[in-house]
DNA sequence: TCTGGGGTCCTAGGACCC
DNA sequence: TCTGGGGTCCTAGGACCC
């Protein structure tokens, strides 16, 4: 059996953790640059904002008092992630951290287990240690767990914990369950499907095997197979470190010089190599990419990616970053006003298996203590004290209007110190 | 005026190898 | 006239997820 442990419109959650007046009322968090709606409450919900709707287009609502909206505070919700993980952790053997507000757990040797029971008050454990409502579905794969999870949130009746193991059970939930509501079943497939004539998850659960092999691949059939309770997704309890890492964000107005662009692009860059070595990886290239504002159709559009490779594999700031500074410079054009832009690090390899090479120019000893330096002292600071002096020295170009306080972290403004290194 | 950010996996086709 | 067979690796693009 497995659980799936999901936390209830999430990032609204955190935010009531610490503002119960706004318990049964709408409350919306916004993505960054205030942009559009990314967690919503069943209020909000009701009120018809959906989700990714742009802000904009119900801040009427917003300035009649009608709804309260927050800017995203993702180190408020990082870290009551971390809250809730340490319950569901003292729960199970074994815990699958799926995302921020997910997470699923392996019961194998809980077999004399109540689960039903077991779901509720695990739920109602999580409410009390960390006021986050946590929907918890358990059942024989990670697909139906999903299902199950979704039905408390539908049915308060079930207390915030469901299991589904029944055959006829199954069955007779699917009929009612849409089948782009499915995990792994998306806005290109259901519309697919639907064209086929498939509209609930019991229509898709009928085919056979082979026709969801030609329509769907592989995976497909992976989900098919686990709506008839056989695990075909792979449980993975241990943090594998990432493949990408990516740093980019949208930027309040368009930037249209190279200078104010590079501090950006610069800062993204630093932040993407802390990651790369906090996970204790090298990589083998990086791209760049900037985007012009998509909206504005009428201005001249530019969206340009383009990739650097490193010979020998590298996690240092100063190699990656001149690269990408240099890249930058060779797509920038003048008279486009920029409104995005990012930098992705890929090829990326355990840091204790680069390949040397005889004609290697970096003293990379040298790189190495370096950054080690620089990682210790950021990270004892909770804030950037030491960097590039090409990054930015104010931080994002990012409109957040709605904050809330740093209720349970020390807020991390960018205060920079500029070094000859 | 105003529209997010960060990931994963699978597949097909090309380059290259013997 | 007639021109092999089998494999790996890499990449771009498309699908998905939260």
């Amino acid at each position: 059996m497995f659980a799936l442990a999901d936390c209830n419109n999430f990032f609204v959650s955190c935010e009531r953790v610490f503002r119960p007046d706004l318990e049964g009322k709408a409350v919306v968090v916004l993505s960054n640059n205030d942009g559009c709606a990314i967690s919503r409450s069943n209020e909000a919900k009701r009120l018809g904002i959906t989700m990714g709707e742009p802000f904009y287009q119900f801040a009427e609502m917003e300035r009649a008092g009608r709804v309260t909206v927050f800017s995203s505070n993702f180190a408020l919700y990082g870290d009551m992630s971390r809250r809730v993980q340490s319950v569901l952790r003292s729960a199970a053997p074994e815990i699958e951290v799926y995302s921020i507000d997910e997470s699923f757990l392996n019961l194998n040797g809980m077999e004399a287990v109540d689960f039903d029971g077991w779901a509720k008050e695990l739920s109602k454990e999580c409410r009390r240690q960390t006021g986050i409502p946590v929907s918890v579905g358990v059942a024989p794969t990670k697909t139906l767990a999903k299902i199950a999870s979704k039905l408390c949130k539908s049915y308060p009746k079930l207390r915030g914990g469901c299991y589904l193991y029944r055959t006829e059970d199954i069955e007779k939930v699917l009929r009612n369950f849409p089948i782009e509501d499915i995990w792994g079943i998306g806005r290109r497939y259901s519309k697919r499907l639907k064209t086929y004539g498939l509209h609930t998850a019991y229509d898709f659960y009928c085919q056979s095997e082979e026709w969801v092999r030609r329509e769907m691949g592989i995976t497909g059939v992976n989900t098919l197979r686990e709506l008839h309770g056989k695990a075909s997704i792979d449980f993975a309890p241990s943090e594998e470190p990432k493949k990408q890492i990516c740093v980019s964000r949208s930027f309040a107005k368009e930037i249209f010089d190279i200078q104010g662009l590079s501090e950006q692009v610069s800062m993204y860059s630093s932040m993407a190599c802390e990651k790369l070595r906090r996970q204790h990886s090298v990589c083998h290239s990086a791209t760049v990419f900037i985007f012009t504002n998509r909206h504005k159709e009428n201005l001249p559009q530019q969206f340009e990616a383009r990739e650097v490779k490193f010979p020998i594999a590298t996690d240092s700031t100063i190699e990656i970053n001149r690269e990408v500074l240099d890249t930058l410079r060779s797509m920038f054009r003048n008279g486009m006003g920029y409104k995005k832009a990012g930098v992705v690090l890929s090829g990326i390899g355990r840091r204790d298996e680069v390949q040397q090479s005889l004609f290697d120019k970096v003293d990379r000893s040298k790189h190495n203590a370096l950054m080690q330096t620089i990682d210790r002292l950021n990270q004892r600071a909770h804030t950037t004290v030491v960097g590039m002096a090409s990054r930015s020295m104010t931080g994002f170009v990012m409109n957040r209007n709605h904050l809330s306080p740093a209720y349970t972290t020390s807020w991390n403004d960018i205060l920079l110190v500029k070094t000859d290194i």
